[in-house]
DNA sequence: CAGCATTGTTGTCAATGTCTACTTTCGGAT
DNA sequence: ATCCGAAAGTAGACATTGACAACAATGCTG
């Protein structure tokens, strides 16, 4: 690799892949602008061309993050044909993101919640609300669910595995595995909209 | 009131107070030990001499929010008698306690999260996850709950409350008031346990 | 009332986020 | 080709913070 030269080229990219892998590895309170700034070779202001403050550079590991997140979710509801199936694959992907991206996550709904946050960053927020909500319409739709307002029936489905999610990130589910509650969790919100009981 | 003399008297605890006001008015982020000193009119070395650093601080804040939750808990319990009606009380209480100190909430398994938490601090952390044990061992005993590993029936009940709680402070609930989503998820996992539909 | 542990004070230090002034580089208009 | 302004990175300063150490005031116990 040649010597880098004044210009970086791909500051902003490799700043936002750095934090992310500190934030991820160390947790948010482990994320210095001037050691990130040392991590990746450039003096300590550079970061302020891309950023502007500290916030800046989390609301947009905040994007990314929602937009992976998202992604995985997507990807795990077209992988499976029922409703049930459709419901537990993307479940485990939530919770299986939340796990494996505590602080991440954590970071998520902290920079989703702050005053001034990008209209963007809302947006993504609620994607994966809205994929419960369109997941249950169908379902409800095709009878397979019981009548009633879909938005509250998803807002039970969304709580109970984001429930698990945060259980498992702090450490409260006492050695049972992650799967395991979040499999429980998922059969009693679907046996309770579809009036059918999980075996 | 007299003018304080050298001795404060009582700082431990007013550091505490003044401490719990501001992270619950302004944020965890907004509590900084030396403006907190400057506000209980001290100085700023002063409150080593009762935690050693500021970690130590918010795990005693953290010990004191996990005991009035607890304590908000256990008397939600006791208002009521039936499986139903204490589940009912205890998830309302505990979302209760969330909505009203979400910071609070977030430093409590932030603090119990830590690699050197007191056990003390880990015990407080699990007595409500233990009162919905009892609760769901009672109730199963009586043969209002179907048969089925208690702890794992709990962990259910409990991520959905919790869940609830999250999405509560997160700002996901999208309108509909916490109350409602509270009653619809408890009375979800409610009838997934006693495979009688709700209302 | 003498001595000592407790509690609070003051000064210092390194680290951090932000700001401003300066320098280097890039790229387009002439 | 070159000039010139914008973009990107550097360097220094500043206030704030948490931690630490040396010191002073106070209260308690013998």
């Amino acid at each position: 690799m040649t010597e880098r030269a004044y210009h970086h080229g791909n500051l902003r990219q490799e700043l936002l892949e750095r934090a992310w892998a500190t934030i991820d590895g160390d947790g948010l309170d482990a994320l210095s602008l001037r050691q990130l700034a040392r991590d990746v070779g450039v003096s300590h202001g550079a970061s302020a061309r891309h950023f502007a403050d500290r916030t800046a550079l989390l609301d947009a590991i905040a994007v990314t993050g929602f937009t992976r997140m998202n992604d995985a979710l997507a990807a795990a509801v077209t992988s499976e044909t029922t409703f049930a199936g459709q419901l537990h694959a993307a479940g485990l992907a939530y919770i299986g993101f939340a796990v494996d991206h505590p602080a991440i996550l954590d970071l998520m709904y902290k920079a989703k919640h702050h005053p001034d946050a990008s209209p963007e960053l809302a947006a993504l927020s609620r994607a994966s609300m809205v994929v419960v909500n369109e997941l249950v319409g169908e379902a409800q739709a095709r009878g397979e669910v019981r009548s009633g307002d879909i938005e509250r029936q998803s807002l039970v489905v969304f709580a109970a595995v984001h429930g698990v999610a945060a259980l498992a990130t702090d450490d409260l589910l006492d050695g049972v595995h992650w799967r395991d509650a979040a499999e429980a969790t998922i059969d009693a919100v679907l046996s309770s909209l579809t009036g059918v009981d999980a075996p």
